[in-house]
RNA sequence: GUCCCCAUCGUCUAGCCUGGCCUAGGACACCGCCCUUUCGAGGCGGCGACCGGGGUUCGAAUCCCCGUGGGGACGCCA
């Protein structure tokens, strides 16, 4: 697809979990990497201490990795380009707004946050065309600056904006999108603890670590314009831009935390799988540009091209999810499903102490079950015999009529091999020899062995659970009739 | 309010760039039928959309303009 060192990044910020929105973002930026066979790197914004969250990071780790979308570099990987950590970059970003305000693309600003916060319900008041900062440092003399700063008051630094004229840019989903340069105001670029804004970080960062393409979620669009602006004032020439479409909750909005589980982890324990999450997710916003829409990685990533990513916001679909996972479901690993049901019977108060068991059980489960949850919630039966009856099943199940049936198999049962064909021979012949259907028997069967209605296959059922479990459980049945 | 972005079934979307192959295709959900001892799965079928108005053109879902609707930005947050 592309023959260049596509260097790609995913950079979240540490202020809580990682949501699906923000995993979509950083599996787009996956998939363009191994696609291009470029690099993926992770890069942590942490600029913020007020709002620094210390389990967060541990969290995004999680969540990534959970998905399988391992970065190339970044923190506990490392790499070339390190560190990978903002706060860990200051020097960095304190020698460039030192270069830009000695270039005149930049000035102090001694305005307080109190000034600011006036100016701005002012604007509000008189309804005037936007907010933004009313320049008011722009012009101070350098002898005015100084005198400021003697007197020790703080300062930020801002981006000096031209006045006039436009500023376009190139984005890979959007074509040219272009802004009258007054909606660009002198943006806040170094804070007054000394901290860098993430306009300022997340550009000298993307042009240091070698980024050739930035993609991220498109409430950045408006901001654009300021990055193109510090890329001219640096000399750098600015990655390409690619701006993803928001995800929406079906109720309408953003979607968030109010909105449903928003976080990978939720989805986790919602029982979803990792692959097919990923999945859904390539699936928001991009296609594969044919029918297809169960994908592996594999498939995915020789799918993928940008130009086949949507501009339009999508909504997130859990019922769509929900008939992925279960699709998934069917195939999956009864092994790799065990580690997750088996604390979850536990859980549950079920004894679950034979792993192989365990995992013949999650064999007749999964096909018929949409999420992992699922599997834990109806398996109890196989852990424990039932204890009563489903009060309306029991009523038109166990009559008169089929105890001499259930009977008949408690007594014949214990002494046939315990395989289908044999299990299936005897119900037929215990029918015939009642004058009965074994359909009329099986249901009763089924309820004697379960304690409820539904559930896999009758004679699957019986030969997980074994030959005496299944007799016993017949016999108990038998007991309660009449 | 100002600027930017977006607009095909309820939802995810194909088609739009490079007008005619579109009486608009697929998937989820929903409904019906088949299969089945049950539930699920599966098979078959049904319901269901080009936001509105103008243009351009022999011809527009596709191109242009104007409306309308939705979203985003306007922070010493990212």
């Amino acid at each position: 697809m592309n023959t260049e060192n596509v260097r790609v990044r995913f950079a979240p910020s540490p202020t809580g979990y990682l949501h699906v929105g923000g995993a979509r973002t950083a599996l787009f930026n996956y998939l363009y990497a191994k696609a291009t066979g470029g690099k993926f790197l992770l890069r942590i914004e942490d600029t913020d201490r007020t709002r620094f969250q210390e389990d967060s990071l541990k969290e995004i780790f999680e969540s990534l990795r959970w998905l399988g979308l391992e970065w190339d570099e970044g923190p506990e990987k490392g790499g070339d380009f390190g560190p990978y950590i903002q706060s860990e970059r200051l020097d960095k970003y304190n020698e460039h707004a030192q270069m830009l305000l000695d270039g005149g693309h930049a000035y102090k600003c001694f305005c307080t946050s109190e000034r600011l916060d006036q100016v701005r319900k002012e604007k509000e008041a008189r309804k005037e065309q936007h907010g933004g900062y009313d320049r008011k440092c722009r012009d101070l003399s350098p002898v005015e600056v100084q005198a400021n700063i003697d007197a020790g008051m703080p300062f930020v630094v801002r981006l000096k904006a031209p006045l006039e004229g436009t500023i376009a840019f190139e984005d890979m989903v959007r074509g040219t999108i272009e802004t009258p340069v007054n909606m660009v105001d002198d943006t806040v670029l170094l804070k007054t603890d000394g901290f860098p804004t993430y306009h300022l970080a997340s550009v000298i960062d993307d042009h240091f670590m070698e980024i050739t393409h930035v993609m991220r979620g498109d409430e950045w669009i408006a901001s654009t314009p300021r990055h193109v602006l510090l890329y001219k004032a640096f000399g750098w020439e600015a990655p390409v831009f690619a701006h993803l479409p928001v995800i929406l909750s079906p109720t309408g909005g953003k979607l968030s935390k109010r909105k449903g589980a928003a976080s990978v982890m939720d989805y986790k324990k919602g029982g979803y799988l990792p692959e097919a999450l990923l999945n859904f997710l390539s699936l928001l916003g991009w296609n594969p540009g044919d029918d297809r829409e169960l994908l592996n990685i594999e498939e995915i990533i020789e799918a993928f091209t940008a130009k086949k990513i949507s501009s339009k916001p999508s909504v997130f679909d859990e019922q769509k999810l929900e008939w992925m996972n279960g699709q998934y479901m069917e195939n999956y690993d009864p092994a790799k499903l065990a580690e997750e049901v088996i604390p979850l019977w536990k859980d549950r108060g079920l004894t679950v102490d034979n792993v192989d068991y365990a995992i013949g059980v999650i064999k007749l489960l999964q096909v018929r079950s949409k999420k992992v949850t699922e599997i834990a919630e109806t398996g109890d039966f196989f852990f424990a015999d039932p204890i009563e009856y489903n009060e309306k099943q029991a009523a038109k199940q166990f009559t008169e009529a089929v105890k001499p049936a259930l009977e008949k198999l408690v007594a014949d049962f214990p002494s046939i091999s315990w395989n289908k064909e044999a299990i299936e021979a005897c119900i037929e012949a215990v029918a015939e020899s009642l004058e009965m259907k074994s359909g009329k028997i099986k249901p009763a069967l089924r309820l004697a062995v379960t304690g409820v209605g539904g559930g896999p296959d009758l004679i699957d059922m019986f030969i997980q659970l074994g030959q005496d479990c299944t007799v016993r459980r017949i016999k108990n049945a038998s007991n309660t009739i009449g």
